[in-house]
DNA sequence: ATCAAGCATACTACGGAGTATGTTGTCAAC
DNA sequence: GTTGACAACATACTCCGTAGTATGCTTGAT
């Protein structure tokens, strides 16, 4: 079946983005990665060409997480301040969701490239910065229209769209998950944040 | 002499720093480091003991020269908005002086432990983050103290010090730095982070 | 019965950390 | 001003982990 086959496919990116996670993706081998499903390099290699590409496809997929659940929200017209706290609140609560996704992510917000890479690979990672650039202009519109109409004070857009978007991401950094009042704890830190957000800009 | 002694470290504790930021502390080598310096191995294995007592060096550096700056800042006794104004600008202008330190630092933001490390490395590891504490309550202290006076917003403490210093942090992630007015821009941005810092604690 | 998908097993190749040893300059003592 | 000794490196290795490959095996669909 297909089904059967994306499902063994997101179940490596699952333990990947784990290990990734843990080890940093650097230090973290093919063989850890397989050790952690029960299973063993072969199965791995069926699915994902090299290393980087496993890489590549964890990374999208965190993105993804949050570009399917952010998008839909900045069309409701309503004025800048709910908008940019709708996003904010929303944003957290898939990034502490999907956390080890992120976590990853966050590993290579500045690295460039790796020693070596293939041109596939290459192609890979613009693609991963397209969406990449994506989900920023969202911020950078409202941002900018929130300038225009007053609501926001004025400031250079480019600091101000880095650093809230940083302090959005923040729990990745430090957030561990428990089980007593899980999805309560979450709810909360995201209000607070996008509280902060909104804040930061007035 | 002991002058020519340190003065050695510091040249390899730079090109270190250097070669970390850009590569990964991870994919980066002793011999990519050593290359840097126009060197071999063997000028490095003379001063550090271990790659990753390299790296901690350069780790260490860099929270030492923010403590060193900030530190004095927090007895002047003004009130708490104005205190960590300045707290706020003196950190962001010392980190963008010394840029190549804190991208390094914050590649290990989250990171543990490597697969093996020695009980010295692990020794080094505890140093540095024992004066990662010692820095993260002096900013405790002052939110602690503004949201008690009332000059801040009462928010969920851990959650408000965790963001602003990531804030504080951002321009690690996106600053590269220009010939052009490089003072002066260093300058404006951080006093657009440090005014954002105090914003969204009101 | 066949054949390919979905793995496991057993190998190779290579880069990088660490080491053992050689080399050069400098200073100190006599 | 010669010798000894040590610091500050360079050179030439070893050894091991890991990415990638080549090939073998099993199961389910047709």
């Amino acid at each position: 079946m297909l089904d059967r086959k994306t499902s063994s496919k997101t179940e490596i990116l699952d333990a990947a983005a784990n290990c990734f996670m843990e080890l940093g993706s650097d230090v973290a081998s093919i063989d850890d990665i397989a050790r952690t499903l029960g299973a063993t390099k072969g199965r791995i290699y069926h699915h994902f060409s090299s290393k980087g590409a496993l890489l590549s496809a964890v990374r999208m997929r965190a993105i993804m997480f949050i570009l399917d659940e952010v998008t839909p929200i900045v069309n409701n017209s309503e004025a800048p301040i709910n908008t940019l706290h709708d996003m904010a609140y929303t944003h957290v609560l898939k990034i502490l969701e999907t956390l080890p996704y992120h976590r990853v992510v966050l590993q290579h917000y500045r690295k460039n490239a790796a020693k070596s890479t293939t041109d596939y690979e290459r192609k890979l990672i613009s693609e991963i910065e397209a969406k990449r650039q994506l989900y920023e202009n969202l911020y950078r519109d409202i941002l900018e229209q929130g300038m225009k109409t007053g609501d926001f004070i004025k400031r250079d857009i480019s600091v101000a769209l880095h650093s809230v978007l940083l302090m959005l991401n923040s729990p990745v950094f430090w957030f561990t998950p428990l089980k007593k009042n899980e999805r309560k704890n979450r709810e909360e830190i995201a209000k607070q944040l996008a509280d902060m957000a909104v804040a930061c800009l007035r």
